[in-house]
Formats: structure tokens, C-alpha cells, sequence
DNA sequence: ATGGTAGTAGAACATGTGTTCTCTGGTATT
DNA sequence: AATACCAGAGAACACATGTTCTACTACCAT
């Protein structure tokens, strides 16, 4: 057991409600539990759900169909994982996969829809150090990455500088042969690197910066 | 009709429905909406819901009871309403009462649970021209602030300058008489100002940048 | 008049759904 | 061995809830 003190069974089902309002946005009923958590009786799952009441992982309105609440709501649509950190001189960590497995480790940031991402193709890093003082991006800042195929001249991107071995954050021009990686504070100069220096870790497209 | 084109009980309805989900974190029954908002059958409900559903408003599962989905979710409680912007030379707009009124005009955002916000008490602005770079804050920031009546020394807070007319985002540290401005740019010099000349118009709890 | 559409009413219906009760097997505690 | 407790199974029950059908009114265009 690793939440706080439920057996298995009990986590089993409380995953499957995260799993199904994020789905549907709407609780699962007692029989759909039953099936999916394969409990043979919806009297088994009424037990359960009763422990997941008294241990204050849900709320319930009793008599009411599909009320299931999640005491710590479900993991919305525009939830990215935070996949590590970002400093001069280390590589964002790969990030193969960007599914629902990552959610179940670690930290992950809900990014206001005000800042929009795409299905499972963003996520997040946060900054160490103050490398990135020319995108004026601070410490603790957290920066939401898109992995993107195809990148514009513009874009502001992490870059890994493979000879230097350092991640920056920088906006990107490709000019023939080469690169210029220009830094968003205008009074600061350019990088010029060949293509084949420069690999692109992600696409910026947001910062989200807590003060407290 | 203000929104697009549906009659007046059905935006009647919408609303009661929002609200609902935005209390109870699941939708309410045929017979709540009906009483509620005042029809005497289900069948009147339905037919609100039909049409709601035809013109993209919700999304329903047949045959499931409280299944019915706000195509654009309802306000959650970490969203607070943008109230205007900031910018050298201007103060922020006053704010004097951060409701549910709030959010039927104008734009809000979520702000993430990363940046754990009171609930009422916090608000959010956009940032105009460069006068926030020392704080590493760029033009199209929206900062998000909180009302609060006791500012302790070091707070990073949205001051207005009476004399200078001016706005600024500072860490405050307020000595004796004086009240020290701190940029948090530890490079840049900071303003010693009387405590008089300077007016809070809130803490400074976050930041969110979008790069679209 | 006629027809069409939007909005409202009432009632009956079928079933989805939470609740409750009894019973069983296993494991730990005494 | 006796007891208690936890986890699960099964069935029956009560009713909450979505669905459907019919009927009525008001309004507008033809």
C-alpha cells in the first residue's frame, strides 16, 4: 500500500474513478466500479466506497446517483507532468511518452487555458540557477514545453548545446547552415551555432511562476 | 438573448446547471433542474437539454442520470477574473469586490494549484510595456496579486508610486520611516521611498506567461 | 383558415442505481 | 479453539432518474 493506508482493492477503485471523471467528467456509477474493478456484488463496492468516505479520499451525497466527489480532483485535461529540471549544463530529461502512466509519479502542473497545449504532447520543466535570466525566466520558475516536429523561426525553444553542454532557453532562427539562438531580453547578443550543435528538447509555450 | 441564439429558459437552465457543477462537482437530475428553475415536468427539462445539446452547449451520455457535461467548464475555484492591466504610468483599476459577479464580464484565468490562491481575495493583471523587467516580468504577463491587509517585509508586491505616478512590482521591506523597493533583479538599484508615497494594490502571488 | 415552430404540461413507463441484508472464506488476535 | 475483523459475494428492494407520448398555448408566416 502505498497512499495512505487503503488496501488495494480500495486504491484500485479510487484509481478508476480518477481514471473515468477524467474521462467523462462525470462519476462512475456503482455498477460501472464493479465491471471495471471486477468485484463481483455492488455491495463490495459500496464498502469500499464507505472507507474511501471515512478516509477522506471522496465525498458522496448519499442517495444521489453518479455523486461520487474526488476530495483531490482528477487530473484535468490541461495537466502536464513536470518531468525534471532545467539548468546550464543539463539536459532536459528524455521524455519519451507523455501518457496518463506519467501522472501517476511525480509532480505535474494544471497550465491555465490561457496558455494553450496540445493533447499529450506537452509538459514541464522546472529552472535551476538563473541561466535563464535572459528569457526572463528566474528560479523556480516552471517552464510548459510542446514537443513539436516541425519548429518556426521564432519559436522559443530549450535548447541542448551538445560541444557546451549546457540547456538554454532561447528563440530560435535557423539561417542556412547555422542557428541563431537569440535571447529574448534584446539587449543581450545572439548565439551562433551550426545546425548539428543544437538539439531541440522543446517548444516554449508558457511560464508559470509561484511567489510564495 | 445575449448568447448564441437560445431562448431564455434554456440560458436560464445553462446557468443553473453551471453553477450546480461548480458547487457539487456533478451534475444535477432532470428534477432538480425543474425545480430549480421553476418548469413543472421533466419532459420541459428535456427539451431545454436537447436543444443545448444540438447547439453544442452541453454533452450528454443517454440513459446515464447526471451525465451531463459542460462543453465550456464551469469556473473552477482557482480562476480569478483579470481585472485590467499594469503598466508605468497607469495604477492598477480598482478592485473592490472580488465575486462570482466578476466573472460574467471580461476575461479571467486559472491560475494552477502551484500558485495556491485564497479564495475572493485574489485577482490578476496584464502587464504593459517593459517597466517589470527587474523583476523578470515581460510585456503580456498576466501577474496574479492578492488582497491582503497585512504585508510582511519581503513580499514582491504591485506598488503605486503617488509622486512619480507610477506602477512597479517590488520587494517591499519596509525600514523605520522609509520603504526600501527592492527589484528582484538583485543587479538593479533599489528605490527608498516614505512610506506615505507609496500605495499596495496587492501581492504579488504569481506569474503566467503565455508564449502563443 | 392553415401550417409550422417554439415553449410548456402532465402522466406513465422502464430501468439505472444506491441501499440493505445475509452468508462465506480468510487472517490475525487472544 | 474462540473471537473478532476484514474483504468479498449474492440477491432483493426501493426509488431516483431519464425517456416517451399526448395535449395545449402562443406566435408568425403563408
Amino acid at each position: 500500500m502505498s497512499s495512505s493506508g487503503i488496501g488495494a482493492k480500495a486504491q484500485e477503485i479510487l484509481a478508476f474513478i480518477e481514471s473515468f471523471v477524467r474521462h467523462n467528467n462525470y462519476s462512475p456509477s456503482f455498477r460501472d466500479i464493479q465491471q471495471a474493478c471486477q468485484v463481483s456484488s455492488t455491495s463490495v463496492v459500496n464498502y469500499h466506497l464507505r472507507n474511501l468516505e471515512k478516509n477522506g479520499h471522496i465525498r458522496r451525497s448519499k442517495e444521489v446517483a453518479r455523486a461520487i466527489e474526488l476530495v483531490q480532483p482528477p487530473i484535468s485535461e490541461n495537466t502536464v507532468p513536470i518531468v525534471g529540471t532545467i539548468a546550464a549544463g543539463e539536459p532536459i530529461p528524455v521524455v519519451q511518452d507523455i501518457s496518463q502512466a506519467d501522472y501517476d509519479s511525480g509532480d505535474y502542473i494544471e497550465v491555465p487555458g490561457m496558455i494553450g497545449i496540445e493533447q499529450g504532447k506537452a509538459f514541464a520543466v522546472r529552472v535551476r540557477g538563473s541561466s535563464m535570466i535572459d528569457a526572463f525566466i528566474q528560479e523556480g520558475d516552471v517552464v510548459v514545453l510542446e514537443k513539436r516536429s516541425t519548429i518556426k523561426n521564432g519559436d522559443m525553444v530549450a535548447a541542448w548545446l551538445l560541444r557546451q553542454q549546457e540547456a538554454t532557453l532561447k528563440h530560435w532562427f535557423l539561417e542556412g547552415e547555422k542557428v541563431r539562438l537569440q535571447p529574448a531580453n534584446e539587449q543581450m547578443e545572439p548565439i551562433i551555432e551550426s545546425a548539428d550543435n543544437v538539439e531541440i528538447q522543446g517548444v516554449v509555450v508558457g511560464v508559470v511562476r509561484s511567489l510564495r
